[in-house]
DNA sequence: CAGGCAGAATTACATGTGTAATCGACAGGG
DNA sequence: CCCTGTCGATTACACATGTAATTCTGCCTG
């Protein structure tokens, strides 16, 4: 799968929140503190329809567009690539890291523990 | 803190493994699947000391190189990149997906309960 | 002392990315 | 029926990145 770089991922945000949309469409919805143009947002779905993550149809004479990756999909990818990059593939590594960093709130800590909990029934 | 590319990363984990180190030793350490040459592997160096994140001391007419930022600072920081951009900033999400996907084996459960645990106490 | 080698510095060049402007086609309103 | 606004397509341009080659400078060896 095609890497999606950080600008274009704010269009497939949009576009896995709502599809099919037109440009004009997109671009509406695309956060405000990007600052975009339209041409800008039309460059981005060009770019992503070339990288094949992207479908279009016909709507008249506009194209609606619409995801054709899962965002599941990629953000798994991208998470496991940013796992053996960083931490050697190792998961806990990753946790171990949070923890060190005071990034789990006593209630990210109580809802991971259920979650693997699940896991092991 | 400046972004690091990805294989200006593999140059910076050579130097997080062993510093203080000469280009040369440098070029020799990097995996050979990269197979960069001595060149490029100076142009890393350089870009690197340009954004700030190594740092040289001279060595007679040579150049030791060595990390001016820490491997956990960074890693840190693009973990949360990450979990901010994908998983809206929840850490339990970025679990749950690897959940999902079959990412944690029952041994990487375990460790991580650990974890948690020790956490609380 | 001269020539070559080792180092860093400078330059090169293709591709990706952010950020558009411009062009050409066409549909709808006056 | 023509003008204007709207679309997608094409082109633009600067900076980042991957991947070097070339240049300049000085040390070592013969």
């Amino acid at each position: 799968m095609e890497r999606i770089a950080e600008g274009e991922y704010a269009v497939m945000e949009v576009l896995w929140d709502e599809a099919p949309l037109t440009a004009a469409d997109v671009a509406a919805r695309v956060p405000e503190h990007r600052g975009w143009s339209l041409a800008t947002v039309k460059t981005m779905l060009s770019r992503l329809l070339a990288k094949g993550v992207l479908a279009h149809e016909e709507d008249g004479r506009r194209y609606l567009y619409r995801p054709a990756i899962r965002r599941e999909d990629y953000v798994a990818e991208e998470s496991g690539r940013l796992i053996d990059r960083m931490f050697g593939g190792r998961v806990p590594a990753l946790v171990a890291q949070l923890a060190a960093r005071d990034k789990l709130t006593p209630a990210d800590i109580a809802e991971i523990e259920k979650l693997l909990k699940e896991l092991k029934s």
